[in-house]
RNA sequence: GGAGGCAUCGCCUAGCCAGGUCUAUGGCGCGGGAUUGCUAAUCCCGUUGGGGCGCAAGUCCCUCGCGCGUUCGAAUCGCGCUGCCUCCGCCA
C-alpha cells in the first residue's frame, strides 16, 4: 500500500511511478474518493461531537426536577443519533472503497531502476565467475540427477501430478548442506534463523503483497480459510504486524528455512524438464525490517549475501536489476541473481532480492519507535539460497567425466562428502 | 473433538453484576523537572496508539481483543469470531 498522504500531496511522484511500471490506475479517481472521504469524516466527526456533548448534558440532569429538561435532551440525541447512523454508513462505505482502490496502487519505483519492459529492459549490473570447460558431452541436470539416481520425477508425478519430484540419498544431504552453509553464514552476520509457519491466513497473503494480485498462484486448505505459503518471506513479514519494533534491535535481520508452495498457473509448457520449476521446494529466504533511511543499503548487503553464497558454490552468475515494467506490485527495487547452465545452456533465475520499502509494512503494521517519532518501517526480502535450483546449478556446473558431482570445498564440510555419486 | 474460564492505554491492575460526570483507577517501568545530599531518597509533571482540521498554538474524532447488535447513549448488556489458559479425549 503506498501512503495516501503522498498521493495527496505530490501526485506526480506517485504518477510518475505507475507510468514506469505501465500500471493502469485511476488516480484522479482515488484522489477524489480520497477528498470526499475527507469532507465526509469532517462531517460525522463533527456530528459525533456534539452527541458526547448531548450525552454528557444528559447525565448531568439526573433527578425528577430536571426530568423535563432530561427528556428534552434524549428527544434531541435521537435526532443527532439518526443522522449519525446515515452518516457514518456512508462513511463506512467510502473508505472501503478508497481502501479497495488504493490496495490497488502497486509500490513506487525506485528512481535508479531501469526503465523499460521484459527481459531485455533488465540491466546487466555484473557478471561473475566463467563458465566451466569441460571435455566431455555435457548432461543437464536432470540427466545427471536421474542417472545419479537422485531425482525422480516419475514417480513423484504418479503421486502428486506433474512439477513434483522425490530428492533420495546424498541429493537429501545436499540439501541440509547448503542451507546449513547459507544460515551460518548469515547468522554470522547477525541474521535470526526461523522457521516458520507456511499455512498462513488471508490476512498475511494481503498484509506481503500477494493479495489480491496473486491470488491464482497460491494453494488454499479451502474448509480452514488457510493459504500454503510461496516464500517464507509472507510468515516472516508478518511475524511482526501490528508491533511496534524498539528502536535499540534494528534492523531486524531474520533468515527463514521454509517449504514453499506455488501453483505455477498459467506456466503450462514452461521449465516442464526436471526440478526447475515444481509445485514444492525448499528455500532459506532472508528478510530484514529496518529504518526507512537504511533501506538501500540494506538491499546491497543482502544483494552482497547472496553473491557471496554463489562464489562460495563456484558457479557463475550475473546479477540483474529488474526493469520497472517487470516489478512486483509490493517491489520497489530489486535484483535477481541468474547462474549458468552449461549442460542447459541458459541462465537460470536462483534468486530475487526486493526492496519493498513501506508498502509491505503499511499493510502490516509494523512501526519502529525512536526519538524523531514512531515511523513504518522499511522491509526487504531475498533469497539466501532456493535449494531445488542451487541444486540445478550444482549438478550442471560441477558434472564430471564419470557422471558423478564435484561438492566445492565451502559446502564439503556441510555434505561430508567431497563427490557425489551413486 | 468435548467442557469450563479469561482478554482494559509497555507490564500488572480498578471499573463490568446495577449503561451516562470513564476525558478509564492505582502501581511498576520510562521521560522531564525540583529538593535534599552521599552509594540514595522524596516530591511534581508527563507517558496507549491512530486519524481529521490548522502555518502554529491548539482542537475535535476514534481506540477497553475483533465484529455485529440492543440503546438517545456501551469498557459495562446480547450474539458471533479470534487468541490464551485449565481439564478430558486424540496425537508426533
Amino acid at each position: 500500500m503506498i501512503d495516501v498522504k503522498l498521493l495527496r500531496n505530490d501526485p506526480g511522484l506517485v504518477r510518475a511511478s505507475l507510468e514506469r511500471r505501465g500500471a493502469k490506475v485511476d488516480l484522479d479517481a482515488i484522489i477524489e474518493l480520497d477528498n470526499r472521504y475527507r469532507a465526509l469524516l469532517q462531517e460525522v466527526e463533527a456530528a459525533r461531537a456534539e452527541q458526547n456533548q448531548a450525552g454528557k448534558r444528559i447525565a448531568e440532569a439526573s433527578g425528577p426536577a430536571k426530568a423535563p429538561y432530561r427528556n428534552q435532551a434524549i428527544a434531541e440525541m435521537k435526532r443527532l443519533s439518526e443522522r449519525l447512523k446515515h452518516l457514518e454508513a456512508e462513511l463506512a462505505e467510502l473508505r472501503s472503497t478508497l481502501d479497495q482502490a488504493l490496495s490497488e496502487v502497486p509500490n513506487l519505483v525506485h528512481p535508479d531502476a531501469p526503465d523499460g519492459f521484459g527481459d531485455e529492459a533488465n540491466r546487466l549490473v555484473r557478471e561473475v565467475g566463467a563458465p566451466p570447460v569441460f571435455d566431455f558431452t555435457l548432461k543437464d541436470h536432470m540427466d545427471v540427477g536421474e542417472a545419479l539416481g537422485i531425482i525422480d520425477t516419475e514417480r513423484a508425478s504418479k503421486v502428486s501430478g506433474s512439477r513434483f519430484a522425490y530428492l533420495l540419498g546424498p541429493a537429501v544431504l545436499l540439501e541440509f548442506a547448503l542451507v546449513r552453509m547459507a544460515m551460518e553464514r548469515l547468522m554470522a552476520d547477525g541474521f535470526v534463523p526461523v522457521i516458520p509457519p507456511v499455512l498462513v491466513r488471508g490476512e498475511a497473503m494481503y498484509g506481503t503483497g500477494f493479495f489480491p494480485t496473486d491470488e491464482a498462484q497460491v494453494y488454499r486448505c479451502a474448509d480452514d480459510d488457510l493459504y500454503l505459503a510461496g516464500t517464507a518471506e509472507v510468515p516472516i513479514a508478518s511475524m511482526h504486524a501490528r508491533e511496534v519494533l524498539p528502536a535499540d534491535g534494528m534492523p531486524r535481520r531474520y533468515v527463514g528455512y521454509s517449504t514453499c508452495f506455488r501453483r505455477e498457473a498459467g506456466t503450462y509448457g514452461r521449465d516442464t524438464r526436471g526440478i526447475i520449476r515444481v509445485h514444492q521446494f525448499d528455500k532459506a529466504e532472508m528478510f530484514s525490517f529496518c529504518f526507512p533511511e537504511e533501506s538501500d543499503a540494506e538491499h546491497l548487503r543482502l544483494l552482497a549475501h547472496e553473491e557471496a553464497i554463489w562464489q562460495a558454490l563456484e558457479i557463475p552468475y550475473r546479477v540483474l536489476e529488474i526493469c520497472a515494467g517487470d516489478l512486483a506490485a509490493p517491489n520497489y527495487r530489486k535484483f535477481d541473481i541468474e547462474a549458468w547452465l552449461p549442460g542447459s545452456n541458459r541462465w537460470l533465475e536462483v534468486t530475487s532480492c526486493s526492496n519493498d520499502i513501506d508498502y509491505q509494512a503499511r499493510r502490516l503494521q509494523v512501526r519502529t519507535k525512536r526519538e524523531s517519532g514512531t515511523d513504518l518501517v522499511h522491509t526487504l526480502n531475498g533469497t539466501a539460497v532456493a535449494v531445488g535450483r542451487a541444486m540445478v546449478a550444482l549438478l550442471e556446473n560441477h558434472q564430471q567425466a564419470d557422471g558423478s558431482v564435484r561438492i566445492p570445498p565451502a559446502l564439503q564440510p556441510y555434505t561430508g562428502f567431497d563427490v557425489l555419486t551413486q
